[in-house]
DNA sequence: TTTTAATATTGCAATATTACGATGATATAA
DNA sequence: TTATATCATCGTAATATTGCAATATTAAAA
């Protein structure tokens, strides 16, 4: 199968599993670090900086802006962006919340 | 391929994203805060409450396993564990740095 | 307009994940 | 000892992910 039943869980447990998955490889991880070290915005030159072919960074992006995590601009030549903050911030809380409502009564 | 490329980043990243990854199914979101609310260990219920086949289950927990969120008894009949509450708080912490370390000088 | 540079899309191969039936192992109950 | 109940493992089918070469698109430069 290698579908997962989302229909079995709460819209706020698919969400959470949802960023987490985009969180899940250590290029995208490696990609939000590196936009934070930058002064300003990113342009150009991720593909050297982290050493994935093109192709692949341009996938690893999307797969970012897919949560809304990125800003900018992002057709034709010198796409420029950065992180978003307001969701940024939501995406913290949300995992704020997650590791801090957990009870540790036990064996 | 869909082999990631975990040589071309830190330590700290792969880990981070390994993690990630554990969190990347809403079923093992909800095996975590199943765990939690209950008031001891969970023994048994795991199979009805999440709603899927008993060895996909075991299957996910033995995934939250691999990367230390589990204490307890394993083995033989009437398993019963909880979670690794020096372990939650190591990740927790993790998440919490990778999280503020971000900076938002944007365009 | 033609070239050039930067990013996106397509198509594909390799591998990973998800799910479950069948079966195995283990421990308690009868 | 023989059920029975609980969890693990194996095998397998369906689907998803990762990565890149080839190619397309886009916008600015020449």
């Amino acid at each position: 199968m290698g579908v997962t039943k989302t229909h079995m869980f709460t819209v706020r447990q698919n969400e959470l599993a949802q960023v987490a998955k985009v969180l899940a490889h250590p290029a995208r991880i490696a990609i939000l670090e590196y936009i934070s070290k930058q002064e300003g915005c990113i342009c150009n030159d991720l593909v050297d900086v982290i050493g994935l072919a093109q192709p692949t960074i341009s996938q690893h992006l999307n797969e970012i802006k897919k949560i809304g995590l990125l800003k900018g601009t992002f057709e034709g030549k010198n796409l420029c962006y950065c992180i978003n903050e307001e969701r940024w911030e939501e995406l913290q809380q949300s995992f704020q919340v997650f590791f801090s409502n957990i009870n540790f009564n036990c064996c």
